[in-house]
DNA sequence: ACTGGCGGGACGTCCCGTTGAT
DNA sequence: ATCAACGGGACGTCCCGCCAGT
């Protein structure tokens, strides 16, 4: 018999989670000490990591949900309107700018992955779903008339994500956002059935 | 009065680059502590502290000389084919597997630009670098005629610096290069003049 | 008013302290964890704690029960028999190699005796109580004539007790018991009337 | 080139385990914390795992050192004799109290072939260092005639073995050395060859 | 009676940079 | 110029015990 509800429970490992995804995003996966962790989620190590059970845990988690939001996303919008939803809320005037926290949480991903082989092989699962949902719509979208025949999908999605990883790495970097929309707009005139926009 | 050559020193301070470039991209900043580094120099703690007071200054040099480096290029083979000899040499048949190190510190900048603002103040000079290589390259090419007019030569060097860093990232994840030279096609045809390849 | 039955809570406690006596032995005093407590007890650490206080309440309960048991058998059966049990049940094939756990137990009391000051203190009782066993059956078998008359009957009680915590320090160890069967023999003999044996 | 000699660093390593040895004699391995040995030694955490790596292996390195020590005393003087010097050290008014540090060091070496498997496997050779001093010394008593021929040598250098193990034992547990005089009088009249002294 | 979320202290480890010696 | 001994701070982990809730 659980002391406390499923829910409550549940939104505890929300609040953990919340407050350590932007701990992570500010200060990377190393400079998010514990003590960081704790100011962030307003809870203790002990809470923290009976959740948790490691730091190493508590980042998979995260990066876990992010990636699964993500796809959701994609899979309903599509990669180029993510990238626009991302430029909007990285202005320095946006209303939501704590939405983009994941952004730094992805970057940490690419971080891990390149530097830590077993992170490696636990992420690929997740990896697959992005581009799963990339790939799906982009076929439906040339199905339906509205993408380019003379190259593969399979290419598109591979540029798509390629444009999709160079704009995290430059929102993360502090490169203004100001400049890219335009830049956004040859993507997506790339990817249209009539190239030249 | 210097006790050795100066030419001898500068060659230990290659000798030491050279050592942390690997370590700093195989393990990341964090993980590049100064017993790999040793391990890396084959020099000792005191040797390499001598030569570059701390592992922020060691790291900073490092990264000035690798963006010289690749603006360099740059300025010569334009943007494009850098992207092109990367995707080579991260082959799995490369020749040269170890010139691609310099892609590693590229990420261990990104990332500290993100999460330390007194690296981000020391970087903006080198960061404009490039970044005018690469218009001042576009230009020319533009007046030459192999280059589209109906977008801002601002715009087309953006949209080149967003696939660079896409494809930096995704190198540096394990991205298979194969996949990658069909993407570089669709690339290199969105910038030319006619813009259907 | 107690909420359940003397029996009940009786019980209770049995159970702690079994499942505490395997884990002391196995782990050591420090070694054995509240996490490990609860595997061993099936209980959660709230239970363990309502029963006892604290861990080292706990421990010292458990020691004073497995004291009280060993003067009991001494009392009965003798030291040297109690031995000989011992060197029976530790025997590889022996059918009840679990009967010897207070053996461990035992050690850790040594252990605390030595390092912790206030657990000596509130040790001497129980230490009394088995010294009064072996001295007491000692004087009977003196006078019925077994046992030898040249040597005070304090200094065989020493003697038996050196050997005996000698053996429980080397069963503890692992040292095979089959060779000691031949060393017991030497120890009776010493004490009985005909030195010889 | 070290930077000092190997005699001013073979003090440094013998200035750390002295100080271990009192240490881990007092507070046992656990309770010999990091910051008691450093207070202990007059060393920082950094000097003593520069020279032992880690605290395992401090403990083990003292351990090694006490186990030939006691080797070659008794190869000298006989297990008995080692057994006397221990009493009179251990009286109150002894001048050279702290040479039986190495007491509680080889408790704790009793504890840790209990409950650590590893460890147990890397004692075997040291266990059989003493050992087999102790049986040539025996077997070379017995051609002298100085000791029974009734009994094995095997048995009775078990049987000593036993006796000091209990006589450690009770040593560490603070029981006055006092009655133990004449008990070792009847382990030594057990030994030589005309039983009864 | 019993549960388990939680606090917060302490532990062993590791790491960076200093320093005096060579 | 180079080395390694060394200091001391900070890290992630784990642990014990409390207590609110069932």
């Amino acid at each position: 018999v659980p002391r406390v509800s499923a829910d409550f429970l549940q939104a505890r490992r929300a609040q953990i989670l919340d407050g350590a995804r932007v701990c992570f995003a500010r200060y990377g996966y190393e400079g998010a000490t514990v003590r960081r962790l704790e100011q962030a989620t307003g809870l203790s190590r002990g809470a923290i990591f009976h959740h948790f059970g490691d730091k190493e845990s508590l980042f998979l988690a995260l990066a876990e949900q992010d990636a699964s939001q993500m796809a959701a996303v994609v899979a309903e919008n599509g990669l180029v309107q993510v990238m626009r939803d991302l430029l909007e809320q990285a202005e320095p005037g946006s209303q939501r700018p704590d939405r983009i926290d994941w952004l730094g949480t992805r970057l940490e991903v690419s971080r891990r992955l390149r530097t830590d082989t077993d992170f490696r092989a636990s992420w690929v699962d997740h990896s697959a779903e992005l581009a799963g949902a990339t790939r799906r719509r982009l076929t439906r979208m040339r199905e339906a008339g509205s993408v380019r025949c003379d190259v593969q999908v399979e290419v598109l999605a591979g540029f798509l994500e390629l444009v999709f990883d160079g704009l995290v790495a430059q929102l993360a970097m502090g490169r203004p956002a100001g400049e890219l929309d335009a830049v956004l707009d040859v993507v997506e005139s790339t990817v249209r059935r009539d190239g030249a926009g």
